[in-house]
RNA sequence: GCGCCUGUAGCUCAACUGGAUAGAGCGUCGGACUUCGAAUCCGAAGGCCGCAGGUUCGACUCCUGCCAGGCGCGCCA
């Protein structure tokens, strides 16, 4: 390396060339400071990637924020910038002054080249950081009931949440992944009682009718309507759960306690039966993520809490706060809510001191607790085992739930230690139109059918390509279709392309080849050769700024866009053969070629692997496109 | 009635959290393979960013009010 070379710090993980500009940036404000020609700037000093490439690599809009207090116009405070750049590693390659004020800088090639060999030495490991600073988050995702196998809305929560937690984990933080299971509520009990009255269908006494006239299949006028709803209200009540997976789950109950419990009393069936329904609910739930390959570090169940007075604690903790009182609460706004209502003293917690509407019951009329008040103690018992932040990653029909449960970690904690990721709704589409399940007519959509058919990857990245609070067309046709329709193969395409790559290189005789920043300058002069380096550099960011918003679906994104650069420039190789990767003809060109396509093949694999989805080394052609 | 989420190209969605000319995919139309994968690429058409105000150098982004869709609204979890 000559000694004019400019030469880049090096810090292990995140050798940024932002940091780079950053620094020119703030040295020369410092600088202007000093001189008197400009006030000091509070704060921290803004440089962003341009869209428009025209641009420059970085831009700074300093000089408008600076123009009211230095009492200036903007663009002759770009100017007093321009003329004193403090510049000391020679990285910037050219400044000017466009638009209202914009401080646009162009980084030498050198500088990105230098970049590439951390992507290189640290392989699966580049993107990550230490952003987080080694803090223990718990992010707690999925939390169904385990009442019945997942259906396609789970599906969504469990995959954002999985792709959440591997996105704080890459930047730094300590994750741990929690299923929250509700054990203890009617739900399970109300299982349990299905439970016994398959069981005791598979002891030869039929399922009891509701003792009520049959309503026809499809109601057309109001009477049949309210006769219908009457007669499924019945059927509810004799059997909660009515689905078929419950009969195999009582084959074996029989296979293991014989016939002994076909008189059981309600106690033994919220118990026993209980229990038993749950535990291969559970095991179900398990097989239904193990299959989109998610698992959980802790499965913590409701009744632990039960079992250690933590509810109890809970509320002499927040009793002792002060933010617990008795009182009564004003009748429900909604009318359909409000028939029950009678107004009565009880317990409640104080959730308007922090930002909710309304203050919250705790207990129910029959002196129980309300689930709020167990969830509560959850959060508490979070906190207690160290974390220091908490993710939920909730359902939609939960988003009334947020505030309250800010509001007593906000109590708990005396700040904001716990972020809500809400996930919208999931509208299944098939043959164009919404599609409407019904267990009944057999169309019932579980899981774990989307997944055997449409293979992991593509159920993930069709969760993943939307924001979370957006709600989701799910197509259960394209996500199974294995043609460029299906998002899926772009995003793992590049990938695939790049290992073909190296496959066809070996064949014509080149190893992997080692790092070389004088070569990849030297032969590396194609525009689109340096912007495919820009965007491999700017992984790290990404993750960074993906994992603090919690949105996985920018990693989608920029595996496309980075994908679709890369395969543009490869075709020009159809018309231009000196583009080609691979030129036996030209050795150096060919290893500084690889070098890029090895960085290009890490940031895919890397960004595949955040979200879960794998990175193959080849994809077949499918049959309807041969 | 109240709270939360959403409204962007024909369809499905982005827009780096206030930046410069709002971008992709699919679909439509037109092009490009005797050689590194045409599962690809190039080009075109297509937009009052739901509507109306406001804040400022600058708004898809923030504030207010409407309109539309979704979710929820003590003793379900």
């Amino acid at each position: 390396m000559s000694p004019t070379a400019p030469k880049i710090r090096r810090r292990g993980e995140e050798s940024d060339v932002k940091e780079i500009a950053q620094q020119v940036i703030v040295a020369t404000l410092a600088r202007c400071a000093e001189q008197g020609l400009l006030p000091a700037l509070e704060g921290s000093v803004p440089v962003e990637a341009p869209k428009n490439p025209a641009h420059g690599d970085w831009s700074s809009n300093v000089a408008m924020m600076l123009a009211k207090p230095a009492g200036k116009p903007p663009r002759a405070i770009a100017q007093l910038l321009l003329d004193n750049l403090v510049d000391p590693q020679n990285a910037v390659l050219k400044a000017e002054i466009a638009g209202p004020g914009f401080l646009n800088l162009w980084i030498r090639p050198r500088v990105w080249f230098e970049g590439l060999e951390a992507v290189l030495e640290q392989g699966t490991k580049y993107g990550e950081s230490s952003v987080g600073a080694g803090e223990k988050v718990m992010v707690e995702y999925v939390s169904a009931n385990p009442t019945g196998p997942m259906h396609v809305g789970h599906g969504r929560g469990a995959v954002v949440g999985d792709a959440i937690a591997a996105l704080l984990k890459a930047a730094g933080w300590d994750v741990t992944r929690e299923y929250y299971v509700n054990d203890a509520g009617g739900q399970v009990k109300q299982l349990g009682r299905a439970l016994w009255v398959r069981y005791r269908e598979q002891c030869g006494i039929p399922v009891p009718e509701p003792e009520l006239p049959r309503p026809p299949e499809d109601p057309k006028t109001p009477d049949e309507k309210r006769l219908k709803k009457e007669w499924d209200e019945a059927r509810a009540k004799i059997l909660p759960y009515p689905g078929e997976y419950l009969i195999d789950v009582a084959k074996s109950f029989k296979e293991q306690h014989g016939e002994k419990w076909i008189d059981a009393t309600p106690d033994v069936q919220e118990s026993l039966f209980t229990d038993f329904a749950m535990e291969k609910m559970l095991e179900v739930i398990k097989g239904d993520l193990a299959a989109l390959n998610i698992h959980f570090d802790s499965w913590f169940r409701e009744r632990t809490l039960h079992e250690q007075k933590a509810i109890d604690q809970a509320v002499a903790t927040l009793t002792a706060k002060g933010d617990m009182y008795r009182g009564i609460l004003p009748p429900p706004k909604d009318a359909a809510h409000a028939e029950d209502y009678e107004p009565r003293e009880q317990l409640l917690f104080k959730a308007t001191a922090f930002g909710d509407d309304q203050d919250r019951p705790l207990q129910k009329s029959d002196g129980s607790y309300t689930y709020f008040a167990a969830d509560i103690a959850y959060h508490k018992n979070k906190l207690d085992r160290g974390f220091g932040w908490l993710i939920d990653v909730w359902g939609a029909d939960h988003g009334g739930y947020v505030k309250r449960v800010k509001a007593a970690v906000k109590s708990l904690t005396g700040r904001d230690a716990l972020d809500v990721v809400l996930v919208q709704m999931v509208n299944l589409v098939k043959g164009g139109q919404p599609f409407k399940m019904s267990k009944r007519a057999g169309t019932f959509v579980t899981l774990r059918d989307v997944v055997e058919e449409a293979g992991k990857d593509a159920t993930r990245v069709m969760f993943l390509m939307k924001r979370a609070d957006a709600q989701l067309e799910f197509d259960l046709d394209l996500v199974k279709k294995q043609t460029l329709e299906n998002p899926v193969f772009y995003v793992q395409y590049g990938h695939a392309r790049c290992a073909n790559i190296f496959k066809r290189a070996k064949e014509a005789g080149f190893e992997r080849p080692a790092f070389d920043v004088e070569l990849l300058e030297r032969k590396l002069t194609h525009p689109d050769e340096l912007d495919l380096v820009k965007r491999v550099l700017s992984f790290p960011s990404l993750v960074e700024s993906a994992a603090r918003a919690r949105e996985p679906h920018r990693v989608v994104f920029y595996v496309q866009e980075t994908s679709a650069a890369f395969q543009s420039f490869y075709t020009k190789g159809k018309k231009q053969p000196e583009l080609r990767v691979i030129r036996p003809d030209e050795p150096e060109l060919t290893r500084a070629r690889l070098l890029l396509t090895a960085s290009l093949q890490t940031v895919f694999a890397n960004a595949l692997g955040l979200l879960g989805v794998s990175a193959p080394e080849w994809m077949e052609v499918p049959k309807d496109l041969e």
